[in-house]
DNA sequence: CTCGGTGCTGTGAACGCGCTGAGGACACCG
DNA sequence: CGGTGTCCTCAGCGCGTTCACAGCACCGAG
């Protein structure tokens, strides 16, 4: 969780009892740091005063969805005019929570932001009976699970995403092995051999001379 | 747009003043009128009061995520109590807004949750037998309580919300744990030798070298 | 058919990942 | 002021993974 409010005793109370509930919080005082924050990622949601020296509130939700992020932001205010709160929702904001605020209520509308947006990949790399999951780290052929070690899978993935293509082994060292390691020349050819042993003898063909091809 | 309002004089109100805005409504009268409208699909939103014949705007909304419907839902109603509005948003609401209310308001906030769009998560997360409620704080496994820690339930919270998918450990550390907080890169491995002592040994699955997964 | 080069694979060893138990720091509570 | 519970660090261990090496198979050219 990312609170950015300049009063200080506020996001002091704020961050201990967004910890209580188990949520890591990170402050940040300025409209500025605030947004720098937020750009860098890595955050569920964010909660934002309007009244922020450097940067309002305002503007920084407005940037940064400028810059396509899309993180929850739940918009606190003093202003509790009608006007400033559909300003508020227009920038871009999720939610917006007038002061004084009651905390039973903070958490009950962070938990309904936290429960949207979730951006599910559904990014399965299927070539004929051969099918990889990333996210879930899954290789099935035929519908039967395979098991892969980690430079396995690394190297299925890596030759799934460009089926019927020769890929060299160069190439292959660069991308699937860590480029600052010296590896031995011929450890391409050892983990094809693993793979074959895997998912079939003819699944990856070798090119002599030029590197592999994933049948397709 | 779905409105479901009892009260004559405003739901037509809001009709009128929606369609001036461009948008289609619908109208439905009592609570069991509006979960049919609303089962039936088609609508990008619903407004929601409360107090309803026949069912309530609460359990409207419960039976309705019950059944894997993710329809935005703004809850109106005249109860202003923090606690009211919790369990609104608790219930699985997107948004709770106490009359008397300002119109300006109503449709900023419309606008809001149509920007965020329908794909939800539900109020509960449930895997198998496992089931975890954020806003309780609770959870049970085959129905029996299993009580955990803070660090624990948020761990397990995270797990949950993508049952399936292998999560790295430094993902894990930089959403659980807090970022600024300079932690021992084993602290995710000591957590989930806590849960899975609790919890079972075979529901978390180590992927070595890339991370852990949540038995689906 | 011969021969050099290229690719394949079995073996074994070292590494490092992940797990666990022990224990210290700290907050909270009576 | 001790008791309790949580959070976290640390060190050690077991074992799967990774890798180097060497010998063999295979391919294509002459």
């Amino acid at each position: 969780m990312l609170v950015v409010e300049d009063e200080a005793r506020l996001a002091a109370a704020l961050q201990r009892g967004l910890q209580a509930e188990g949520f890591a919080v990170d402050v940040a005082g300025t409209g500025p740091a605030g947004l720098d924050a937020a750009r860098h990622g890595g955050y569920d949601a964010m909660i934002l005063d309007v009244m922020l020296p450097g940067l309002s509130g305002y503007e920084l939700v407005r940037r940064l969805r400028a810059e396509q992020h899309w993180l929850p932001v739940l918009m606190l205010s003093a202003k509790d005019g009608e006007y400033d709160q559909a300003d508020g929702l227009d920038c871009g904001a999720d939610d917006y929570l007038t002061k004084p605020f009651s905390y039973v209520v903070l958490l009950a509308r962070l938990r309904a932001l936290l429960r949207r947006g979730a951006p599910e990949r559904p990014t399965v790399l299927a070539v004929d009976d051969l099918r990889l999951d990333p996210a879930r780290r899954r290789v099935t052929r035929a519908d039967a699970e395979v098991t892969l070690t980690a430079r396995e899978f690394a190297l299925l993935d890596y030759l799934m995403r460009r089926p019927g293509q020769v890929i060299s082994k160069t190439e292959l060292l660069d991308h699937v092995w860590d480029a600052s390691l010296e590896t031995a020349p011929n450890a391409v050819e050892v983990y094809v051999g693993y793979l074959r042993r895997k998912l079939g003898r003819d699944r990856l063909e070798t090119v002599r001379g030029a590197g592999y091809r994933l049948a397709t």
